[in-house]
DNA sequence: ACAACAATGCAACTTTGTTGCAAAATATTT
DNA sequence: AAATATTTTGCAACAAAGTTGCATTGTTGT
């Protein structure tokens, strides 16, 4: 486990810092997307909130998590498939929200389906975000 | 003009103020959607801030605008579908959102295509977002 | 025109995010 | 393995974004 999150740091050229580690580590333990907040209550005895505000930002940078548009103010941030390289993310996924729980999750099964924009208009990246009740809410 | 804004706010159930009438009239005029930082520019000698979330957030519960989502933190308004009413929205349209210039679109002739998602989970708002260069940007 | 009600402005406040710099931790070189 | 160079972190101070309570003003219905 340990050794999985060093790795994914050193392939990213990344210093492994115990502020990344632990970073790193709850995105795994969770699986699914956390916002910034959520971090911030998980180790905000370990580290400074600016601490979490630039690890993020260097994940994002370094193509190892994706922040996921929602229609609150909330930036949430999920990890990125292996093909995410720095600075080119690939992650045409589907992202649900739940209306309850709050929780995100990435449908990875569901692909993005193509859409045909009017002339002039050049897709570079596509976001498909379904909000409703998740499976853990449904009944 | 002053009459369709005015017709609107009536079919609301909202009383006429120059706030509403104002920031209601802004995004008529410029047809794309608006952050709350565009209203304050073009507003902020005529209106307190407060005002304008106010404003904004009632025009959100009664359906007249709604919330786009993206990536970065910004939250951004745009005009609803006559279809849509308080706590209903039906806004399964695509957004377009330029990288180049910042303007967010309302694609209306690209309808958002149907998704299964996995068992158990039950969609309620479906938002394709695409960000990439728009047809003004593109040369 | 008047009373009842709703919206606005102001001030104070909370939350969220940013920046510069010294101290600490990590990486690199020998 | 120790010394140096480089990066990262924490702190403080700040800037921006959003919220709340309350008195004042504006709007609506009779």
């Amino acid at each position: 486990m340990q050794e999985k999150i060093t790795d994914i740091l050193r392939k990213h050229q990344l210093s492994i810092t115990e502020a990344r580690k632990k970073i790193l580590s709850l995105f795994w333990e969770t699986g699914n997307a956390l916002a910034h907040g959520d971090i911030e209550q998980k180790s905000s005895e370990d580290f400074d909130r600016v601490t979490i505000y630039r690890t993020l930002q260097t994940f994002v940078e370094k193509g190892i998590i994706h922040t996921i548009p929602t229609s609150d103010n909330s930036v949430r941030y999920a990890l990125c498939k292996d093909e995410c390289a720095a600075g080119h993310h690939h992650d045409d996924h589907v992202h649900f929200i739940c209306d309850d729980c709050g929780t995100t999750y990435c449908i990875d099964e569901v692909s993005v389906p193509k859409v045909k924009l009017p002339k002039g208009f050049r897709a570079v990246q596509t976001d498909l975000v379904i909000s409703g009740t998740c499976n853990k809410c449904e009944q």
